[in-house]
DNA sequence: CTAGGATCCTGTCAGC
DNA sequence: TGCTGACAGGATCCTA
């Protein structure tokens, strides 16, 4: 379930681990299962790790021989790194803290000084091996919109009239009108931009467009300085579980209680098969 | 082309 | 306790 915080946060960590502390060469590619890894692993062996990119959710890891690995979490996927430190990012669950490999781990990379373990409970995500210069032709990289960053409100106000109907929430969670709002994000854009989630795309007004733009960013902004959820924020010191959650969302899994702006109720309903929050009283239809 | 629902897969939790 | 259905922070595929 990581967004585009949540996977920016891996991108930092796991550059810290393997390349700046040096993880050295891939040694061997294990593989739990088939469809969780794309392409031939032993184009990986005997590299190494150069930079680690993102565009939207996806990671791409660029290799020392002119290959790249694209890693998309989707769901439930994470990324675990055990080295001389541990990092662990992704789908917040005990294996950030669990002894590994377990049920849940579907690819092991081991490097010369460090081993990546990729879990994935629901088995969406993959890793994908590709030469480097391909893949900005992957399907899912090529389709992929700008991120809130850079995307003009002009743009933006004008990607969503090509959806006029639907629900302006499913309509910013397409990833080709704009790149990094999941589920948790696009309630709490929405919540920023005082907008109905469920009202259609096209009753949205130029400067309203400009406000849920901006508000994608600030939310997303928020949640990375508090570091997505990472195994910082997910074990508080005392060794309990944390709920990253708690410290900055407004609608996102605060049905019943109060909304911070107003004092009405938070309620959560169903909108296109996702779980959708929202203060009834200051978002407008 | 768009909109909406089903689908991939596994685990957890509420309710009976 | 054991079962059943709903649900889970994603994206694609299929149908109308």
């Amino acid at each position: 379930m990581p967004e585009l915080p949540e996977v920016e946060t891996i991108r930092r960590g796991l550059s810290d681990c393997i390349i700046k502390e040096k993880g050295g060469k891939v040694l061997t590619v294990k593989i739990y299962s088939g469809k969780s890894f794309i392409g031939e692993p032993s184009r990986i062996m005997g590299a190494e790790v150069i930079e680690i990119r993102r565009r939207g959710k996806a990671l791409i890891f660029d290799l020392s021989n002119r290959v790249s690995v694209i890693c998309h979490l989707r769901m439930t996927g994470q990324l675990v790194w055990v080295g001389k430190e541990r990092f662990a990012g992704g789908h917040p669950s005990d294996n950030f803290i669990a002894d590994l490999p377990n049920g849940q781990t579907r690819v092991i990379i081991k490097f010369q000084n460090g081993t990546l373990f990729f879990n994935d409970q629901r088995k969406f995500g993959f890793m994908k091996v590709l030469p480097t210069n391909r893949v900005e032709d992957d399907d899912f990289i090529a389709r992929l919109a700008k991120e809130p960053w850079q995307m003009k409100p002009e743009e933006f106000y004008r990607k969503l009239q090509r959806h006029k109907n639907a629900p302006i929430k499913m309509v910013i969670l397409d990833q080709t009108v704009v790149a990094g709002l999941g589920n948790i994000y696009a309630d709490e854009a929405l919540y920023y931009a005082k907008i109905k989630p469920k009202r259609k795309a096209g009753l949205v007004s130029e400067s309203e467009a400009a406000k849920l733009l901006e508000g994608a960013r600030v939310v997303m902004e928020r949640s990375l300085e508090a570091g997505g959820s990472t195994i910082r924020n997910y074990v508080k010191s005392d060794g309990t579980k944390g709920d990253y959650l708690e410290l900055f969302a407004e609608v996102f899994n605060r049905e019943g209680q109060k909304c911070r702006r107003c004092g009405a109720e938070i309620v959560k309903v169903k909108l296109g098969g996702r779980g959708t929050h929202y203060c009834p009283e200051c978002q407008k239809e």
